[in-house]
DNA sequence: TTCGCCATGTAACTAGTTACATGATTCC
DNA sequence: GGAATCATGTAACTAGTTACATGGCGAA
């Protein structure tokens, strides 16, 4: 039932996690770079701020689990490209092993759910069916990303392993608000 | 897409909406009887630290939303009660009425999922079949409360909307990682 | 000419966390 | 004798946020 992302004696933060494990992924990258793969990838239910992008990355350099590397450009502005140390890897293995720090709580939908007798009927059941179509566009584009991607493509087994369980997590929310829903109008 | 709870121009933290919320649902109350109550309700998906509770409710105060009063007690000690005043009422309901701010991203486990084809097979499987198990019990743990309340016990009909979405999303999860389960185990 | 992409950051802030401190009373 | 309950807080910290700042290049 933890919430904060704790750095539990010498471990990583989720995002520091996610960083070394694109880098480790896609090889060497600049926060810019970072940003865009995050948001490609793991964007669904991990997306810092481009500022605690460029904030952590330092810090893996400081700690010795990245190197940076400046290159100038002529065209574009000049970047630092950031590339996995073995300490990283090693940093990042000993993360991936340990238990996922709690997630699920902290739900603030729910808590507008919970209270729903203190307002009016009307907003609860907005509040429902606005739940039930982000569900459901978030459903329509994990679905799309299927067909791009064919089923089975390479390399790819681990992130459709994440889009099924939005599917699932999606067609549950789906599920339970439309079922609230004609319970509200009756 | 967004995590931090935010004060928006005026608006409350979820905390201090959980907060007025109890106060209006259960009548005044003292910030470790508040905390009780916290875990008894709201606990699943929404748990704040004990002294998180004690530092908002003075803010509460001062903001006009909360009055404090202190009781002398003999046998034990002393403490503050907190009642809601109709600025907190009206503040309340604002918070009700407005859109919940984003919840469900943040998934450090669905990060490890992604990245599993970086550490071994049978470290993704650990995690996979953990969390299986916590759904579970998360499962059996809202059907006892289900259970214990009758179903349509008068008062509690919103509190167990918010369990019967637990109950979906904890099937969603067994259906999914038992799914996975099998995949990785063939 | 305007807009979007590339590219990196600073500054100010905040909602939350853990660890620590205190002390009487009541129940087993 | 020891543990749980009642009851409130301080101190130190942190991972994140938004708003702001800068500026050249290429394409419509």
């Amino acid at each position: 039932m933890r919430t904060t992302t704790q750095r539990a004696t010498g471990g990583l933060t989720a995002t520091e996690a996610a960083l070394l494990g694109l880098l480790a992924l896609r090889g060497p990258q600049s926060g810019y770079g970072l940003k865009k793969a995050v948001d490609t990838s793991v964007g669904y239910f991990w997306k810092p701020a481009k500022t605690q992008i460029y904030a952590v990355l330092p810090r893996l350099v400081t700690s010795g689990l990245a190197t940076r590397r400046a290159i100038v450009q002529a065209d574009r502005p000049d970047k630092s490209v950031y590339r996995l140390t073995p300490a990283g890897r090693r940093a990042l293995n000993d993360w991936l092993e340990a238990p996922p720090e709690g997630d699920g709580d902290r739900t603030p939908f729910l808590l507008r759910v919970y209270l729903g007798g203190l307002a009016s009927p009307e907003s609860l059941a907005r509040h429902v069916s606005a739940r039930r179509d982000e569900a459901e566009s978030l459903k329509a584009e994990l679905e799309a990303i299927d067909a791009r991607k064919g089923v089975g493509a390479e390399g790819d087994y681990h992130a459709s392993l994440t889009r099924r369980y939005g599917l699932a997590y999606a067609e549950a929310v789906t599920g339970w608000a439309s079922a609230v829903d004609r319970e509200l109008g009756a």
